[in-house]
DNA sequence: CTGTCGTTTATTTTT
DNA sequence: TAAACGACAG
């Protein structure tokens, strides 16, 4: 065992997988082999007789807690019964999953104490929006003169450094009104006993802090804490890990602040900088070696990232190559960098090259599509990451506003949602009328207002929608969750309402596409058949299905057989690896952002995210800038990006565009 | 309530 | 450029 968890690990990793007790924070490079460090130094724990179920591992993403879990058992060559996995204290494996999902498992036994019940829901990001919005309207401030998006962002910003409506500040016009919309918007939430991803958190962390005993407990349970991607933490996350730990001081942070690209969304990188300064005792391990790239793409990405001012510092080395240099190309505007970029992909794909080593990355989602179509005209095979998410899709969203609807009578966004999907002549009447009843139960709500009378028309369909929602109640009580979603299909004729809609000029999407997300929602549904029944304590498999489904906002992983070029924001790459790698639209005023470049601090975190994509590259890294590009329908004429100048000249080769030529000057006469 | 037409706005997004 | 939104007429 001990031979297993040792091999093939460099000094500074052993010294990390060794640090068992205590405070210890790594600093992980990139590529230098940081899931391997966390998963062996969980091994060892393990191995010096810490009990497996005393160790809590913390991810941000359900990918990355998958992953570990899988090397994990891999690792102690245990086949663990994947049924126990979710398991809130399982003997046989560490609890790993992402903060919100392990705050989720404590709120569900905590919860009560804050006065919410037990089986709340949780708001996703458009739910949030429609909520801010609607009460908005209700206290009558404009939507169009403020921003609901950046009100509902300065919410969140307000509960992650976790202050309540009654303590945000009021010391002008717009923070007043923040506070205000802050304010109805935990009542509203309260009212339909739902939370949203910031409250996962905090709840937890208010809980911890009021209720000692209640810490103790999962201080007991969790004597050993790890962090995965630290540098990402915000500070409602800081406390619940500094909260969990303080007893044990057991606490294993690793991350990189290089790589830390999401400050946008709150990310604290001061939590990584201060690790030492939080726990002097604590011991710190670089981990520089990186395995991934070749010397000549190290050399260029410690250059860029050496001229932030703000980090920790270390140098990344690697054993590798010297490799390719790295090339750096003009264009004369973005078609012709899209086809630079696919020619080049279909001379090295004729030398042999698989298609699933090329990644395109980008700043923004809008530079895709001339990529996309340089792909498509040259017949090569493209996924995107990232984009259009599944359970953002409408017909997704549409069948999960009735299940939740079905599940929470008193959750008014989703009955929002379907009450005229498909259409049935009700609307604002209907809602404005619910919303004057102040009756929680939507259900409840609507009876009322049929006794009330409306027009007879409109009575009519509202009893018959109410009818429905009660006939899909009873059987969610007993049928199974895909027979269930199967009638909620059928019983709205959701496919004919589909079907009109394609036919409609506006709906160009296709219905195939869109029928074979609702039998991939049924695929997804089916594991949570075998879920419990609605007796006792135990959630049925819609409760269950609902809750996780929200914390699981990824796309469902397809079985790829086809060999397909990837195309993805710079985001989207992070702890990817390809053996070719383009970016493109390298331009001032694309990357680093306009708005970057007048703000030091956002200035650093666009060339984070430039050593980031950067490193993403094993062997070829190919970046493209070009002298004109249509931006919203007008040519702007950039500067190339300051970070091409940061590369060190000597592992570079610079092709200026050549006109005549130039393919693209055939293009453009 | 529904569809159409003009107006507005424009990152990145693990949960 | 284009998608998304809100105002207004049918």
């Amino acid at each position: 065992m001990s031979d297993k968890i040792f091999n093939g690990l460099n000094d500074k990793q052993i010294e990390a997988v060794k640090a068992l007790k205590g405070p210890v924070l790594v600093i992980s490079g990139p590529g230098s082999g940081k899931t391997k460090c966390l998963t062996h130094r969980t091994a060892n724990l393990i191995s010096n007789s810490v009990r497996p179920e005393n160790i809590l591992c913390l991810t941000f993403t359900n990918k990355a807690a998958d992953e570990m879990q899988e090397r994990i058992g891999h690792l102690l060559g245990r086949k663990y019964p994947t049924n126990l996995r979710w398991q809130f204290i399982n003997p046989y494996v560490p609890l790993i999953g992402t903060f919100h999902s392990v705050c989720l498992k404590i709120l569900r036994r905590e919860i009560e104490i804050l006065g919410y019940g037990r089986n709340f829901n949780v708001l996703d990001g458009d739910d949030q929006t429609a909520l801010v919005k609607r009460i908005m309207n209700d206290i009558e401030i404009d939507t169009k003169r403020y921003n609901p998006r950046i009100i509902l962002s300065k919410i969140s910003g307000l509960k992650t450094e976790l202050i309540s409506p009654d303590n945000a500040p009021k010391n002008d016009f717009y923070s007043q009104l923040v506070a205000r919309v802050f304010s109805q918007y935990q009542h509203q939430l309260k009212k339909m006993n739902a939370l949203d991803f910031d409250d996962l958190i905090s709840f937890t962390v208010q809980i911890f802090k009021t209720r000692p005993d209640i810490l103790e407990k999962y201080q007991d349970i969790w004597q050993y804490v790890l962090v995965d991607e630290y540098q990402d933490t915000s500070h409602d996350q800081y406390q619940l890990i500094k909260l969990l730990s303080q007893k044990n001081k057991n606490i294993f942070c690793i991350g990189d602040d290089a790589q830390s690209i999401y400050q946008f969304r709150r990310a604290d990188i001061r939590n990584i900088l201060n690790f030492q300064k939080d726990y002097p005792e604590a011991e710190i391990v670089m981990l520089e070696q990186n395995y991934r790239s070749t010397k000549n793409i190290i050399a260029a990405a410690q250059e860029v990232i050496s001229k932030n001012k703000s980090q920790i510092s270390k140098e990344l080395w690697t054993e590798n190559d010297h490799g390719h240099k790295i090339l750096i190309k003009e264009t004369l505007n973005e078609r012709g960098e899209a086809n630079f970029v696919v020619q080049n992909i279909v001379n090295l794909a004729n030398n042999g090259k698989s298609l699933n080593d090329f990644a395109v990355l980008y700043r923004t989602h809008a530079q895709s599509r001339a990529i996309e179509e340089a792909l498509i005209s040259h017949g090569l095979p493209y996924h995107i990451v990232g984009g259009i998410k599944f359970y953002e899709r409408k017909e997704i969203k549409d069948i999960l506003a009735f299940l939740k609807f079905i599940n929470n009578p008193a959750d008014a966004i989703s009955f929002e949602r379907i009450i005229n999907i498909p259409p049935r002549g009700l609307g604002n009447a209907v809602l404005e009328k619910v919303s004057q009843k102040n009756e929680s139960n939507i259900v409840e709500a609507m009876a009322q207002i049929i006794d009330d009378g409306l027009a007879p028309k409109q009575t009519n369909s509202l009893k018959a929608f109410r009818n429905l929602i009660l006939d899909l109640r009873n059987r969610a009580a007993t049928e199974k969750l895909t027979q269930l979603i199967k009638h909620v299909i059928e019983k709205t004729k959701y496919e004919e309402y589909l079907k009109s809609l394609s036919e409609t000029k506006l709906a160009y999407e296709n219905l195939e596409e869109r029928s074979e997300n609702l039998r991939e929602l049924l695929t997804v549904a089916k594991k949570y058949d075998a879920a419990g029944n609605p007796s006792q304590d135990e959630e049925t498999g819609l409760a269950k299905f609902l809750a996780e489904i929200a914390l699981l906002q990824e796309n469902p992983v397809a079985d790829e057989v086809a060999q397909k070029v990837t195309l993805m924001t710079m985001h989207a790459s992070k702890g990817l690896e390809f053996p070719n790698v383009f970016i493109v639209g390298m331009e001032e005023g694309l990357f680093p952002q306009n708005r970057a470049i007048i703000d030091p601090k956002e200035l650093e975190e666009e060339r984070r995210l430039c050593y980031v994509a950067i490193t993403r590259a094993k062997e070829r890294l190919i970046l493209t800038h070009t002298k004109y590009r249509s931006i919203y329908g007008s040519t702007e004429s950039n500067l190339p990006s300051r970070f091409i100048g940061e590369i060190p000249a000597h592992v570079a080769d610079y092709k200026f565009f050549d006109f005549g030529n130039d393919e693209e000057t055939i293009n453009y006469l």
